[in-house]
DNA sequence: TCATTTTTAGAACGGTTGTTCTAACAATAG
DNA sequence: CTATTGTTAGAACAACCGTTCTAAAAATGA
């Protein structure tokens, strides 16, 4: 028989890993129907047959691509949040995390904002349910923290899951922004500007002292 | 000699209107890849080579969709706006104005979000140049208004250009969310929630009397 | 009616690409 | 070493699609 020993089994996960890897700088730059998969099996120095023979066909290397990034930002924002003590730290460990994220992986920004969520389409221009179900688990995460805090008096009282898809938009809109800027932006004056103008909004406060951090 | 009278002007002006609302919602079910011309063509019932003698080419025919319809949105807005005589009034135009737009125009709200704003790629995953500085005039008026409401004490010094890129990025976030929901969602409620955020944030006013409206 | 222009249906062209296949080569286990 | 399995380079296949072309029909202006 033929036993795989640890060494072969490491080396299929760092092949699978790499082949992931270029995939998704290939289809960030090219996007799915323009990026070719002679294309991927060229730059990541493999037969066009062992990419199929590791991932079955086009569609479901991008899945993976997908699929793996999704997860690797949902555990490492969950994760953070769950560091925090507080409604504003986990608020702000969202955002923090959330972009920071982003802002390392810029191939991924891009196939982040090139999908788009919609069930209807279940072609390459959605995301897959598993990936989508993944992202909701961490918005869901922080619709509880935003529920907390409207109870503890700290927000206003809101529709949590409205509240949620507004932060998670804010964030959205400043990382899509990175794509554009050809000069290197302030991530951290992002954050800030988010957390902020989340918190606080951006009318002049009437006849009152806010309680700034 | 062959001079078309007003008739036949008027007839070229709808079959034009009708070949592009056609290929609308074709691009806006398929996307640019997948939808074909032959498609489009017999949704529009005319002949392929009609189309082609009409816009020359997939490409040009995709651009002239989106250009049609970003310049229709940027104007609606940018009109109504101006109605309006104080900043908060013309703040809350925007949100409404452009909400109710892609609310209203469904096929055009997906290839809105279909398309990521990176000029790296002038390809079809980037709105063409004219595309973009259109829906930049709008932004810039958004700014404006924003900039004339730091000096009028009614925001707080933040900048204008980065609360607009908010805002902004505010209203899609819930445009975004109508893709996916089946149920009819409320747009009045949205667009209340946006201009509340987006003026007062989410956290609770401490000590203080908010001027709510 | 006649000459001109538009439109049409569909064939045809040319190129691309996802996917499979083949035959040779390399690595591995026993 | 030998049988087995994984990998490779590249050919081959098959389908698709943007675009052009053709010949006929329809519409138009005079």
């Amino acid at each position: 028989m033929y036993e795989p020993n640890t060494r072969r089994k490491q080396e299929y996960k760092q092949r699978i890993k790499y082949i992931l890897d270029t995939a998704e700088s290939i289809f960030a730059e090219q996007g799915f129907f323009r990026a070719t998969m002679r294309q991927i099996a060229l730059k990541a120095e493999f037969a066009l047959g062992t990419i199929y023979s590791y991932f079955g066909s086009k569609k479901q290397l991008y899945r993976k691509v997908i699929e793996t990034k999704v997860n690797e930002l949902v555990d490492f924002v969950t994760g953070k949040m769950a560091e925090s003590p507080t409604v504003q730290g986990q608020v702000e460990k969202f955002v923090h995390t959330k972009m920071t994220f982003l802002h390392k992986n810029p191939a991924f920004l891009r196939l982040y904002f090139t999908k788009v969520d919609v069930p209807q389409l279940d072609t390459e221009h959605t995301w897959p349910k598993k990936v989508r179900e993944k992202y909701d688990s961490m918005l869901r995460c922080l619709t509880d923290v935003i529920q907390r805090g409207i109870q503890e008096g700290f927000f206003r009282p809101m529709d949590a899951k409205v509240t949620t898809k507004a932060l998670d938009g804010l964030t959205n809109a400043f990382a899509i922004s990175w794509l554009n800027s050809k000069k290197q932006m302030s991530v951290e004056a992002d954050m800030r500007t988010v957390t902020e103008l989340f918190l606080y909004g951006a009318a002049t406060p009437q006849k009152s002292i806010r309680n700034s951090k």
